[in-house]
DNA sequence: AATGGGACCTGCGCGC
DNA sequence: TGCGCGCAGGTCCCAT
């Protein structure tokens, strides 16, 4: 699924098309994709409400509506957020749920659309008055790009873990998944089995600039789009070509030239070089 | 406390 | 071309 950068891309490109509008239509097709309240009560409590600002925790995006109520949506591994400006909305698979809009100041009244497509049906969504009454949320850690790094190594000091599980961990960090835990611990040249407290401070400040600099250098890119993940208006993200490991087993170490590997590391394939991670 | 495995779903790419 | 298997940007739940 699209992690912190790609959600990041997905909030920027929707805060662009629908702040400001108001929702004419819901059609739920798959009554599975709403966790929070019943379906019914759901569909009540989006129509006729405004958006008023696109926000994000971690993995997941919150759309505050006008009555200060939080839409929020959870894309897991396939779900894809996409604006469409037409009258139709254009073809997709695996669509789960419509939302119709309608342009809120008054002149243009343009028509459009939201369209959640879902392949593997993992995607969420919620209509909560906080976005704490989420678990997921209500046990998240901080943002990666928020906190400070002593906080950040006081952190990684205080757990016995395997470090790339450790960053794949929500309560521990907000946003962080499998791309860019390979990518971020290659980056500062951490072997992902490394436990988590017995890292130098120094490696763990490496880490901890490491792990900003390629979610940043990523939302600037718009993500990566290894598979599934479109940004709001449909196009793929540029960063999956600037990835040094994930995905590439059996290719060439950009930075010493060994093979890259691939183990299952927390039931995870994680992507590594022996070389000169350790 | 931490780890491992399975479950939830569907589709794609690969080897034979 | 067809079939079976492995694999997938996530998270939860249970057993050890």
């Amino acid at each position: 699924m699209p992690e912190l950068p790609e959600v990041e891309t997905i909030r920027r490109g929707l805060a662009r098309s629908v702040i400001g509008k108001r929702i004419e239509e819901v059609h739920i097709f798959d009554p599975v994709l709403i966790r929070k309240p019943a379906v019914r009560a759901f569909i009540r409590g989006l129509k006729g409400k405004a958006v008023t600002e696109v926000a994000r925790r971690g993995k997941v995006l919150l759309l505050n509506l006008e009555d200060g109520k939080v839409w929020a949506v959870h894309l897991r591994m396939t779900g894809k957020m996409l604006f469409h400006d037409q009258k139709q909305p254009r073809k997709e698979k695996a669509i789960r749920a419509l939302i119709a809009l309608r342009g809120k100041t008054s002149r243009a009244e343009a028509r459009s659309h939201l369209c959640f497509s879902d392949t593997r049906r993992f995607g969420e969504w919620y209509l909560v008055s906080h976005p704490g009454e989420i678990p997921l949320i209500s046990r998240m850690g901080p943002e990666p790009l928020e906190i400070r790094p002593n906080e950040f190594a006081r952190m990684v000091k205080g757990k016995d873990r395997l470090i790339k599980v450790l960053l794949l961990d929500q309560s521990f960090l907000g946003g962080i998944g499998n791309i860019y835990a390979c990518e971020a611990l290659f980056r500062a040249g951490i072997h992902p089995r490394r436990i988590s407290s017995s890292l130098s401070y120094n490696k763990i400040n490496k880490l901890y600039d490491e792990l900003k600099a390629v979610l940043e250098a990523s939302i600037k890119a718009g993500g990566s789009s290894v598979r599934n993940y479109r940004k709001s208006d449909g196009s793929e993200g540029w960063f999956a070509r600037r990835l040094s490991v994930y995905g590439r087993e059996g290719e060439k170490c950009p930075r010493c030239g060994g093979r890259i590997l691939r183990k299952e590391i927390g039931s995870r394939g994680t992507f590594f070089c022996p070389g000169c991670q350790r």
